[in-house]
DNA sequence: CCCTTAGGTTGACGTTGTCAACCTAAGGGA
DNA sequence: TCCCTTAGGTTGACAACGTCAACCTAAGGG
């Protein structure tokens, strides 16, 4: 039996976390808010980061989990490749906290982290895979290709999160348009490609 | 001349974010280190965060100096868009900590960091814009297509300093390649989109 | 000549992460 | 039965941190 304090404890970390920030995460608070001393948390965790890599990987299997529910009950793969990209930035808008913390270079050091990681890498890959079969986007590395919408996503995620997305008052371009944006420019480009044979490199202007 | 002294601080400060991380910035050692008492900051700075704010500044503002230096060397609009985000990544690469604190929630609230950030903002709208005229994009507003440029590159960057890009040990699809992908889509899309009236829902300019 | 003020100093306070030592109930040999 | 290990919890201590308060000093203008 895995102990429920440990659990505990992640919950509190999570809640102080979405309360105030990284910075009002405090062990010492951790402890008094789970109803323990000061120093319970070391039985579980060997420090502070130990603690909040421990909250980052859940967190990460939660979303991984939210982006599989979003593709159970979405069926067109142009859809739901939007569809997958609209929770991950619904993610990062109700949770930035937990979003902020979750790429905070824990650089894929812990096991938990990784894993919960690559899965949600190949859960996109396998979403492009069938929209590219669908004609919806060029053909390529569906990897590479799920890399770079995912790409547009994180940073819209990020750059609004830190208020670094308005435009120029007048057009705020919300994360979700901008990734509406590219899957149309992809789709736009899939039809170039087809009619026209691969010439990524050539000079187009006069 | 703004007491040097106060140059000084935000040198320290920018020097320990480069050592360890925003972690291993502390006001004593800041103070340590510049050869002033551990409360001298207080002097120039009213707490630790507004310390920070004002060395994100001055990274903004290197970071938009960068970017100009590399719209005056470079001649075509194409090859200067795809320059600049690459000036953006490699930024990323070689400052992670400075490139993660300006973009932590500060959310443009200091005059300085709004303004720097407003100016990056433009700079890359008139390449953008020099880019539609050429017909290496498609056409639509320049701001939502420079947020949509500058969003994948922002989170191919973060992406990938926080090590969740490696795709599936095969292949590293590393920031630069994602952006030069982007690019060649956008150009196959202004191909198609000319040919081919478009049928987006996104707003029309004119 | 005095008074203001910018810039610097020392000292103190409460909070934090972490280490060390101690306690206690559970449980498995002997 | 007794003992010994150990997981999980406790209190107490320590240095370092952010910040507040009080004091000092040189510059300079009325």
């Amino acid at each position: 039996m895995a102990s429920g304090t440990r659990e505990a404890l992640v919950d509190t970390a999570a809640a102080l976390l979405d309360e105030g920030g990284v910075e009002s995460v405090t062990l010492r608070e951790v402890g008094r808010r789970t109803g323990v001393s000061h120093n319970a948390p070391y039985k579980h965790f060997a420090s502070k980061e130990v603690l909040l890599a421990a909250v980052a990987a859940r967190e990460l299997e939660r979303q991984a989990a939210l982006l599989a529910a979003a593709a159970e009950r979405t069926r067109s793969p142009r859809a739901l490749l939007r569809a997958a990209m609209h929770v991950y930035i619904a993610w990062a808008r109700d949770h930035p906290a937990r979003f902020k913390l979750v790429f905070g270079r824990w650089s894929v050091g812990s096991a938990e982290l990784g894993v919960a990681a690559e899965a949600a890498q190949d859960l996109l890959t396998g979403i492009v895979s069938a929209a590219q079969e669908a004609g919806a986007l060029p053909a390529g590395d569906p990897v590479r290709l799920a890399s770079l919408v995912r790409a547009l996503a994180h940073g819209a995620a990020d750059l609004a999160s830190a208020g670094h997305l308005a435009s120029d008052g007048k057009g705020h371009a919300s994360p979700e348009q901008l990734v509406d944006d590219l899957i149309g420019y992809l789709d736009a480009a899939a039809r170039a490609m087809r009619a026209d044979p691969p010439a990524m490199e050539g000079d187009v202007s006069g």
